[in-house]
DNA sequence: ACCTCATGTCATTTT
DNA sequence: AAAAAATGACATGAG
């Protein structure tokens, strides 16, 4: 049922992917759970979701939960239970009955109050509740164990048996809570919930407080105080010295069980020329023009098959071999829209500009950066379907300027620079490390500056050696430069959320994702930050390079680190299978995936963990006072039962002192004692029949057991 | 100098 | 069985 459904759902959705682009529009919206769920039943769209972006509107549902449909039914069921209303839940039987007693003004009134208390309890129990409870009020955070009910014959029957409704959302808590429990979860602790537990927990609690004054109720059910007085009787039942009994154990009884209980207890686009022409517009910048003569005469050397060609055909031909990155994700041909909307703005162009004239690597996250961002859900479609509009000679030509800028970048002669044994080349590279380089790595590793955390496998070292080949590979001040301008561009462009997240230390854990949208703002402050970051590189926007960045550049892999991580899996291996890697190259990314996957499965997990701790610490403090309220109660009831007590001894003197017997003399309340039969007749019986009786009682209960 | 906290990473387990 | 996610453990830097 759950694939069913799925499978539905996801069908749905394609159809409806394919219909709008026929340009038929549908509304799934009615068909379909919120975009959230759907987001969150994919668990690679989930891995590009920071947990902590979820925190605050998704009240925590564990992606590990066995069983999303069941959670969605069960909430819908929930709701559906919660809109029938709260069933009132009366106050305990013994609650009444001691209210009954205590209430009384005359003694005699209480008393008959008392022995009469079957007659009344109905409208006792739930009409006055006692003073000092003042009823459900602290839930325990888990309320599963739902005893049976200790029904009494006067209960209302709403309190002795669960309702339709009731017993169903003691069910949903039920599964709820084991969904919880499971992965130490309680996010499913909403208010309603919180008073259906606060419900069972007040049931619970006056169905505990029931048991020693049940029997009692029960067993003086319909007695009224007859004025006749039998003196003999067969009939074995209560005595009122036994009820006296009963009183002390129903007060032991609740001293005893209340102590064992609690014991245990970006910019907007605008309208203006195609991106062709902004791309005409830059090719016509003078510092354009020099680079693009640079690398003419770069591919004039390194290049034999473009050398005797211009560089615009240079480019295309030579690309048509090279990688690039949106013709393996976005192979779909796709309609241009949206492009000729988009013009560059001051900032961006300074952008291009700047890393033109520096020589840097253009890349196709850096040409991102021109196109505004909506929002974090469609941010991805959105720049999807800006790059994929465009003409994809134009990212292969970016694609090359990012190559060929490199100055000489041969990959396969980067590999036999940088080969790795390991995989884990963290651990490895410090062989690498080579003096020839030992100059520039010098100045280039205070470039390089650790910023990481994790420095313990290595990362110096590797920051050294990763640092030499750019001293090997032509680096210098300007390729640091260089690499400002790059790491600048990289968080200016449309991975911002994921760069602030998991790869700039941006410690914005509980911020939503669209507050860490770059607004224009921001944007611009990165443009008007560069001017100085320019001057303090060096120190500055170096460090904030991660070492899996270092790392991706040194070997000139043509993707983000960001992109790596969160592309799709299918993506990702088909971007290895179809362009030209080296071994070391795709290790390296295999490595930067895997490690960036991990960082953000780890911020997940301690996310987790942290909810656990506070659901717990919640749990506590809901027991601490669920404990206050217990002890409370106890004391209550023992004040009561005392009370009661001195009555019921008051009430047995006076009645003694009124009797006669057959000569007219008063009745020895040592020699004789009142017995209550179960027809509610009042008797006097010589205490050693009395005696006898209990003696009786007892060989009958042990045959019995 | 020591502690706590946040983070990244690896190895291993779980899904 | 393989891949991805989750998690424990460790190391590090910052405050």
């Amino acid at each position: 049922m759950k694939d069913l459904k799925k499978y539905l759902t996801e069908g749905l959705l394609q159809f409806t992917i394919l219909l709008s682009l026929v340009g038929v529009r549908v509304d799934l919206e009615s068909y379909l759970p919120p975009i959230r769920e759907i987001i969150l039943g994919s668990s690679s769209a989930y891995s590009q979701i920071p947990f902590h972006s979820l925190r605050d509107t998704w009240e925590g549902l564990h992606p590990k939960s066995p069983d999303l449909d069941s959670f969605f039914t069960a909430r819908r069921l929930l709701d559906e239970v919660r809109a029938l209303g709260d069933p009132r839940i009366p106050r305990t039987e013994v609650s009444a009955w001691l209210v009954h007693a205590v209430s009384g003004d005359a003694e005699t009134g209480s008393v008959s109050a008392l022995l009469s208390a079957g007659t009344n309890e109905d409208s006792g129990s739930s009409a006055d509740p006692p003073s000092d409870n003042e009823g459900p009020s602290q839930p325990p955070a888990r309320s599963s164990n739902h005893q049976p009910s200790h029904a009494t014959p006067t209960q209302p029957h709403i309190a002795t048996e669960a309702s339709p409704a009731e017993y169903t959302k003691e069910k949903q808590e039920e599964k709820l809570g084991y969904a919880a429990d499971s992965y130490g979860y309680n996010y499913l602790q909403s208010e309603n919930g919180k008073r259906a537990q606060e419900e069972d927990i007040t049931q619970q609690n006056n169905q505990n407080g029931t048991i020693g004054a049940a029997r009692n109720t029960d067993s003086s059910a319909n007695s009224n105080l007859r004025s006749e007085i039998e003196g003999n009787t067969t009939e074995p039942s209560l005595f009122f010295e036994e009820f006296i009994q009963l009183l002390a154990q129903t007060e032991n009884a609740l001293e005893g069980t209340s102590e064992t209980s609690l014991q245990n207890t970006q910019p907007s686009p605008r309208p203006g020329n195609s991106v062709n022409e902004i791309w005409q517009d830059l090719l016509s910048l003078p510092d354009i023009n020099i680079t693009l003569e640079d690398i003419q005469s770069i591919s004039n050397t390194n290049n034999p098959i473009s050398s005797s060609t211009p560089y615009s055909v240079d480019f295309t031909e030579a690309i048509s071999q090279d990688v690039s990155l949106q013709e393996a994700m976005y192979t779909s041909s796709q309609n241009d829209r949206s492009i000729g909307d988009l013009t560059p703005t001051p900032e961006s162009l300074m952008q291009l500009n700047s890393s033109a004239a520096t020589g840097g690597p253009l890349s196709v996250t850096d040409l991102t950066s021109l196109f505004p961002t909506t929002d974090n859900c469609s941010r991805n479609s959105t720049n999807q379907d800006l790059l994929s509009g465009l003409d994809e000679n134009v990212f292969d030509e970016i694609n090359l300027m990012s190559l060929a800028l490199e100055e000489g970048f041969d990959p396969l002669e980067v590999s036999q620079l940088f080969e790795e044994p390991d995989s884990d080349s963290g651990l490895s590279l410090n062989s690498s490390h080579s003096p020839a380089s030992a100059s520039i790595s010098d100045s280039s590793s205070v470039t390089f500056g650790e910023d990481e955390g994790a420095a313990g496998y290595s990362s110096d070292s590797e920051s050294v050696s990763y640092d030499g080949l750019e001293g090997a590979v032509g680096g210098s001040w300007t390729d640091i430069n260089k690499f400002c301008q790059i790491d600048y561009q990289d968080d200016a462009s449309y991975y911002d959320e994921v760069t602030l997240n998991n790869v700039q230390h941006n410690h914005t854990y509980n911020q939503m994702p669209d507050q860490l949208e770059p607004s224009p703002e921001h944007h611009y402050s990165w443009t008007a930050k560069s001017g100085k970051l320019k001057g303090s590189c060096v120190g500055g926007m170096e460090k904030s390079l991660s070492r899996d960045e270092r790392r991706a550049k040194s070997l000139k892999i043509p993707f983000s680190v960001d992109e790596i991580v969160s592309m799709p899996v299918e993506m990702f291996n088909n971007m290895l299978s179809k362009h030209y890697l080296t071994e070391t190259q795709i290790s390296v990314i295999r490595d930067i995936r895997r490690r960036g996957k991990n960082k953000v499965a780890a911020q997940n997990c301690r996310k987790r963990k942290l909810d656990v701790i506070l659901n717990l610490e919640d749990d506590v403090n809901q027991l601490k006072v669920q404990k206050e309220k217990l002890l409370k109660e106890r004391a209550q009831c023992t004040k009561s039962v005392s009370h009661l007590k001195q009555k019921m001894n008051d009430l047995y003197r006076n009645v003694f002192s009124r009797l006669r017997d057959d000569q007219g003399r008063p009745v020895n309340p040592s020699q004789y004692a009142l017995h209550c039969n179960s027809d509610g007749s009042i008797i006097v019986v010589p205490r050693r029949l009395f005696k006898s009786e209990q003696k009786k009682d007892s060989h009958k209960e042990k045959k019995q057991k």
